[in-house]
DNA sequence: ACGATGATGAAC
DNA sequence: TTCATCATCGTA
């Protein structure tokens, strides 16, 4: 059996394999929030899979940025945030939501990604009573056994359709709520309707 | 515009 | 132990 004929099989194979690496989360939180419009959230309910588009997100860095969690440093619930990529961070807020957000950058530097919308639902709130995902998860790795991971499908989002805005609910830290580090995938319609 | 609803973290 | 706060949502 030749190296040609087994490379013929094997590259298949590796291109097929779309769940998103550590890598792609170990880079600044700003561009992986960004490059997760267009990529997958598949979650597995008794053997079942949903597989939702991205289609809103927030990027928090850090502890000097008043917006996230980890600025009052960290605590039980924002550990996740501290740990390396790829992990979940799940927290509760407002006595009724789950939000959903994925660790980025390297470990040791809180930062994460908030899930706001994918597929039908818009709101992070929304989201997670959708697709049953809730405290549980926070600290899992983003991975197929944890039947919560996210795919690059091969969808391909241009600039000109991502939106950056100020992130939402943040109005109390200062200047860091006005950053745009909110992106949102508009849609063909509300393009032409804008 | 507002109330629901409860975990979280900081202060005491 | 108490208390203010909160990365929201549905109804009005």
């Amino acid at each position: 059996m030749g190296a040609a004929f087994l490379s013929s099989l094997i590259m298949p194979v590796a291109e097929m394999s779309r769940v998103l690496s550590p890598s792609f989360f170990r880079r600044s939180v700003v561009t992986v929030a960004r490059d997760l419009l267009g990529k997958f959230l598949v979650r597995r309910i008794s053997g079942r899979e949903i597989a939702v588009m991205i289609t809103e997100t927030e990027a928090y860095d850090g502890s000097q940025d008043r917006a996230c969690h980890a600025h009052r440093g960290r605590t039980p619930r924002n550990a996740p945030m501290f740990g390396p990529a790829r992990c979940w961070y799940v927290y509760f807020v407002y006595g009724m939501h789950w939000m959903l957000n994925v660790v980025t950058g390297e470990s040791g530097y809180p930062a994460a990604v908030l899930i706001r919308g994918a597929g039908e639902w818009e709101g992070p709130g929304k989201l997670t009573k959708a697709l049953q995902i809730d405290g549980a998860w926070s600290g899992k790795v983003a991975e197929e056994k944890s039947d919560l991971w996210i795919e690059d499908r091969g969808v391909a989002i241009s600039p000109r359709h991502v939106q950056a805005l100020p992130r939402v609910g943040v109005d109390y830290a200062g200047s860091w709520a006005r950053k745009p580090w909110r992106f949102v995938l508009r849609s063909s319609s509300s393009f032409l309707h804008s």
